[in-house]
Parts: structure tokens; sequence; C-alpha cells
DNA sequence: ACCTTTCTAGTTTTT
DNA sequence: CTAGAAAGGT
């Protein structure tokens, strides 16, 4: 142990060491802060303490997975309990599920299943769903349950009219979950840190894990901080670790004040400070720093390096995004031609659309790849059916997954049907499952419905005899026997079926995995999945990935594309401070994220929602000084690849029409684009780019769809908005905002 | 009951 | 643009 302990820095060593009492550990990025924890954990079991009194909570199941593995590597006892927040929760609950008033087998509920469930509670209440949209009332509701707020304490705060129907909401929502015997991701959440107001259990639990720690304490909510506390009430043993400048989360709730606070919570706590960054280039580090002192709220932190130079940061710019992602297959190609490997590069972005263009492009390069978004595949509609069934085989309670799939592949049971047996079921009180077992009570059926449903009733009980073979066969049955083989492999599309196979094999993994496979905790498993989760390390391929994905890993060579007004910071966010400077943190996250090669990149037009809109720099560009600037000084201009259009449509393509033609052209690459003008307002001495300018200049010529042609007048800037002046041809005078107008820029 | 067509509304980030 | 919901036709 002496021997480890001799390759840490002396911060890290006093972070290893402290064994009892409440510890911060202030941790920049790349300073080791993984290394830190696995190394505290070993030497806490190395101090005589059980690994099962050790609990550590991470914020993915990959981080969980990836510390096991490295304190495993120390070859000494296992059986800590290393887990997310969200499976820490689900596990107790189902341990306690008598005390917290649960079934034992409980569904969890994603958010189309929230949405369907909020969707029926709201008609229930006979309220409209079209003036309260499930979406948005389970914003609220979401943020609610993220401070412990019951439906009562909401009313009772929001008396305005609509507030109170959203109270009734939420509480038709709980009913309605209650009824299904299901929890969402909130509740989870919520209904263990209710359960640790019990003493009793608290006692038990604190008993239990005598020694708490939580990673990424910055992003913990309430509701989080709430269990944390609780868990550690009793022997303060909490070890809290993290970095309020990568703080990501407050749209989520995350209370960046929990980690600011942590000295005012815990006045005794010892706090350690790791400074140091081991991962990145001075040029890296010092961009990063330059971008993140502009926040006004946070702490200050020195970061350092004693790593030798690199390469200077860069900023590419580019004509679109269909450039900018051929100018990505380039970067990535050069670098693979000095000697860095594909798996050792990744490509960040601020939206999950933004990849389609980038995977367009590699396909092209025949560049691998993997997109680290692992919720998208329980997300499939075949996946969904099917979990559906299994998540009904265990809980027949579950109204969501009964709707779903009763019908699916058809059985003649139509709405008329499903809507009787729903209300019948509401009306008299009984369980969903008990009023399936005796469909002949339900007055209102026809008897052809009957015999229909009863068929129904009869799969589901036939697959429920099975439930104690291996998970990998309980799937492959349900597959089977419910009809949806046979539906999908009659479908010319074998996507489907191909998807349903994977799912097997998941399944399979997790047996072998798992030391007592069930059921119910394989859909724990599929339900708490996230996305980062789906990154692998060994894959050969780039890693594509929303900035917010990218928490916690680190590469040789990083692009962050779209650093533009509207996508970082994102438009939705801009409208206060606090979130402002929330968007900032990403993009630091983003940029320490690199080792060695860093590179953002903007398009000067993009297109939105089918229309291609002029853009702006990020702000955040601003402020950065020593970025080696590199203009795509048209790179891909090809005149042999205008096509026929090129000149019938000339005027046009220059404009928005230009991507009507996109989606059709595979093998062509998207036509591209003259010289490259002068369209900036400084693009002379841009070299470092100290302003935020637009790609627009006095007297320019531009079309509006509404207003039609018009010529530019003015142009001003605050650091949200830009504002242009255009004097159109019908007389109009308008002032438009650049990000709103969709403005086409004119020979 | 079910299929097709039409329309409308919603578009950040995620456990 | 696209997914999902309402509407209308068979």
């Amino acid at each position: 142990m002496d021997e480890l302990l001799a390759k840490l820095t002396a911060a890290q060593q006093q972070a290893v060491t402290h064994i009892d009492g409440p510890l911060l550990v202030l941790a920049g990025p790349g300073s080791g802060k993984t290394r830190v924890i696995t190394h505290r954990v070993a030497h806490l079991i190395h101090q005589g303490i059980r690994p099962y009194n050790i609990l550590a909570i991470t914020f993915t199941n990959k981080a969980a997975d990836e510390m096991r593995q490295r304190i495993a590597a120390f070859n000494l006892p296992r059986g800590s309990t290393i887990c997310t927040f969200h499976s820490l929760a689900a596990r107790l609950l189902r341990e306690f599920h008598e005390k917290a008033d649960l079934p034992a087998d409980f569904s969890i509920y994603d958010d189309a299943d929230q949405r369907s469930a909020v969707r029926d509670a709201t008609k229930k209440i006979e309220l409209d769903p079209q003036n309260f949209p499930p979406a948005q009332m389970l914003n609220q509701i979401s943020a609610c349950k993220n401070d412990l707020e019951s439906p009562e304490q909401f009313a009772a705060r929001r008396t305005d009219f609509r507030g109170q129907k959203i109270a009734l909401i939420y509480s038709a929502y709980q009913k309605q979950l209650k009824q299904n015997g299901a929890l969402d991701f909130d509740d989870l959440l919520m209904k263990l840190a209710l359960l640790l107001r019990d003493s009793e259990l608290r006692d038990l639990l604190n008993q239990r894990f005598r020694y708490v720690l939580v990673d990424e304490y910055q992003d913990t909510n309430h509701c989080q901080y709430q269990i944390a506390r609780g868990l550690a009430l009793n022997h303060r043993n909490l070890c809290a670790t993290g970095d309020p400048d990568q703080s990501i989360y407050g749209w989520r709730g995350a209370d960046i004040g929990n980690i600011l606070a942590f000295e005012q919570d815990y006045p005794d706590a010892k706090i350690v400070r790791l400074e140091e960054n081991f991962r990145s280039t001075p040029q890296v580090l010092d961009l990063a720093d330059q971008l993140i002192r502009a926040n006004k709220k946070r702490k200050i932190k020195k970061l350092f390096t004693s790593l030798p130079p690199g390469s200077p940061c860069e900023l590419a710019e580019f004509e679109d995004e269909y450039d900018e992602a051929r100018g990505m297959t380039d970067w990535l190609q050069s670098l693979k031609e000095q000697n860095l490997e594909y798996r050792q590069m990744a490509v960040f972005y601020r939206v999950n659309s933004m990849s389609r263009p980038l995977e367009e492009a590699l396909r092209r390069a025949t560049i691998p790849y993997q997109i680290v978004r692992g919720v998208e595949f329980f997300q499939r509609k075949e996946i969904k059916d099917m979990i559906a069934y299994l998540r009904l085989l265990i809980n027949l309670s579950d109204q969501v997954a009964l709707k779903r799939v009763i019908n699916r592949p058809t059985r003649g049971i139509g709405q008329t049907t499903i809507g009787r047996i729903f209300d019948h079921a509401n009306s008299s009180g009984k369980d969903l499952w008990q009023i399936l077992n005796n469909i002949d009570q339900v007055p209102t059926l026809a008897n052809a419905a009957r015999t229909r449903v009863k068929k129904f009733v009869a799969i589901i009980a036939d697959l429920q005899k099975n439930l104690n073979q291996p998970v990998r066969q309980i799937v492959q049955t349900t597959y089977k026997k419910t009809g949806m083989e046979s539906l999908l492999k009659a479908d010319k599309n074998e996507d489907p079926h191909d998807n349903v196979c994977e799912l097997v094999n998941s399944a399979a993994q997790y047996d072998n995995d798992s030391e007592a496979p069930s059921l119910a905790e394989y859909l724990q498993q599929i339900a708490l999945v996230s996305d980062s989760d789906a990154y692998d390390a060994e894959s050969g391929s780039v890693s594509l990935m929303t900035l917010h994905a990218a928490k916690g890993l680190e590469f040789p060579a990083v692009l962050i594309i779209g650093v533009e007004h509207g996508l970082i910071p994102h438009a939705r966010s801009l409208d206060s401070e606090d979130s402002l400077e929330e968007e900032r943190r990403l993009l630091f996250v983003g940029i320490t994220r690199a080792q060695q090669k860093l590179r953002l990149s903007f398009a000067r037009r993009r297109t939105n929602q089918g229309a291609s809109l002029t853009t702006i720099r990020s702000e955040f560009l601003r402020t950065l000084q020593g970025l080696d600037f590199q203009q795509s000084l048209s790179p891909y201009e090809d005149f042999n690849d205008a096509d026929e259009f090129q000149d019938e449509f000339q005027p046009i393509r220059r404009n928005n029409y230009q991507s009507h033609h996109r989606p059709h052209q595979w093998n062509n690459s998207p036509k591209k684009s003259k010289k490259r003008r002068p369209t900036s307002i400084d693009d002379s001495q841009t070299s470092t780019s100290t302003r935020s300018d637009i790609n627009l200049q006095p007297n320019q010529l531009v079309r509006h769809p509404k207003f039609g042609l018009g010529r530019v007048k003015s142009i001003s800037s605050d650091r949200e908005h830009c504002f242009v002046v255009i004097q159109f041809n019908t007389g109009a005078r308008k002032t438009l905002d650049l990000q709103y107008a969709k403005l086409d820029i004119l020979d």
C-alpha cells in the first residue's frame, strides 16, 4: 500500500489517507480524481474496513464499472457497493419495498412511458392534454420531485389557476403510477429520500454503509443531496468529490450550491484541492482557463500542468454543416496520418441531431465511428414493445405496458375495448390483472372482444410459468409466443428483427455477468442505461457524443463542432446569467477532455428545421486568445461536381433551397459554394478570433422568406443578440434578430 | 376495428 | 423536417 501511495502527489495522498469524518475533494479536470477515489477505497479496505461497509456513488453505470475494475486490480476483497444514485435507489426500494409501500417488482418508467401515463392522468381528471402538454407537465412534476415537493405543497405555492390545475395533474399522475405499480426516474430518488426519513431504516443503512463516497457532487440535486446526507447522518463519513466548474446539469435540478456549501454543511470537513492536471497540454489547459475565467460564480482554481507543450488549439470555420462534416473527416484522417488511432479521437456536439451530417461524412470517408448513445437502442419501437411484454410478465398492473402490447401484433383488440377495460379498472378500483383474469365480469364488453382478450391473457399466463429460466430464454420465448417474431420476420425491413436479436444478446450477456440473474433485475438495469454507458474504448473507432455525455472521458484528440451562438450557448439558455455560465462550463468540460489535439469548429450557415440559417459565432470564442484560426478556403470546391442544377438554380442554390437537394445525393458531395467571400466584418484580422463577428456586412443583399429582397443597413450586437436593420424592396424597414431571421445572403 | 391520410405541434442537454 | 396524434374512409 505504501508503494501505491508513493505514486500519488501530496494532495492526492491527503485525500486517499483521510479515513473518518467528512471530506471534500475539489478536483479540477484531469487531476486524477478517479485515481484518488479508487485508491481511497483500496486504502480503506487495507485499513481493515470491510468492503461491504463501503458505498461509492458514481454518475453513470459506466463509471461504476470502471471503478469496480480498478479497485479489483488491487487484489483486495470485493463486495463494496458501487453504483449510481438511481440504481442504488432501485435496489434499496426493492429490498425495502414493503416499507416504501411498493410492489416488489415495480416498473420503471422512461420518458415515453411517463408521457403516456401523464396523458392518461390528465384525461382522467377531464383536462385536455392540448392545454396541458404532457412534456411540459412532466418538467414541472420532475422539478417538484427533485425538490421533494408534494402535489399539496405545490398547490399551496402555485395558487394561480394554471398552478392549481398542474397540481391536480401531478397528483393524478402519482395516483396513476401507483395504480400501475410504477416509478419514474425522479420517483426512485424521491422515494429513497423519503424512506431515509424513517430513522429505523436510516440507522440500518448507516450501519451497512459506514463509508460513503459521492462522485460528481456538483451535479447532485436537492433530492440526491438529502440521500447523501441521510446515508451519512450518523457516522458523517461522507466523501464528496467534484468540480464546480464542471456542473452541467442545472437544468435537471442539479444544485451547484451543494458543493459550494459543503463546508457549511460539514464545518469540520477536510478540504483537498487537486489542481495539477495530468491530462492536457498547457495549450489546452490555458484555453480552458481563459474560457472559465469569464464565469463570475465560481471558486477560483489555478490549474497547472507539467506536461510538455503540444500544438496550438485550432478554430476552424466552414460554409455549412456539410462542409464542417467534411472538415471533420479531413482532420481525423490527418491525425491518423500522424499516427493517432481512430479510437483516440472524439467529436462532441451540443445536440444529438447534429450527428447526422457527421455520420454521413464518416461513412463516405469510410472512417469507423461509434455514436455514444446508449438509450437510443431501448427507444426503438420493437425493443420498447418487447420490454413492455417483459414488464407485463412481472407486473400485470402496468397499464402503459399493457396498452402498448395488447394489440401488437394485431389481435382485434382496439381502442374501444382497451378503454372499456381501463374504465372498469378505474371505476371498480380493482387491479388490472384481476380484471383481465375475469374478463367476463366487464359488462360493457362484447363477446367477441372477451374471447380475444382471453387469448391474450392466456399468452401472458403461459409465459409467466417460465420466469425462473435464464433471462435470455425468457426473452426468446416471449418473442416467439407473443407472435412478435412472425410479425417482425414478415417485415421486409430486417432491422427490427435484428434489433430484437440484439436484445436477446444483451440478456445473455446479463445472465453471464450477474450472480443471481432475474428478469426483474435485468429490466431494472436496462431501464437505467445512460448514453455514456455505450462508450466502448476498445472499439477502434472515432467516438461521437454530446458534450454532456463526454463528461468523465478523455481523448488524445477532440473536435467540438457547432461552436455557434444559439448552439453553444444554446438558444434556450440565453435568458439567464446562470444558465449562460452553465453553457460555458459545458464547453469547458468539452475542452478539458482533450489530451493533445483540440479543435473547435463552426459553420457560417446551418440547416435548422429544413431552413438554412446564417449563424453567429459563439460569444464564448471572444475571450479566447491563441487559437490557430483555420479558414476553410474552399478546400472542397469542386466545379466538376457542379451538376446540371448548378446553372439552372444558381441564384437559388446560394440560398436555402440548396438543402432541398441534399438528402437525395448520396454520391455527389453536396455541391459547394463558389469562392469564399469576405463576408465577415473583419476577416482580415481574425487570426485569433477576438470578436464575435457575423457573416454580414452593410449593404449586403439579402432575402427574407416573408419580406423578400432587401439590403442590410446596419448591424449591431450585444452579448446575446445580433440585430440587423434591413431596408426591404417592399419599402418596409425592419430590425431583425439574426438568431431568428431566416436570411439568405445574395451576391 | 383498422388502415390511410392529414395536420399539427414541437424541437437541449439525461437518469 | 419529423414524429405523433386526430380524423376520416373502408
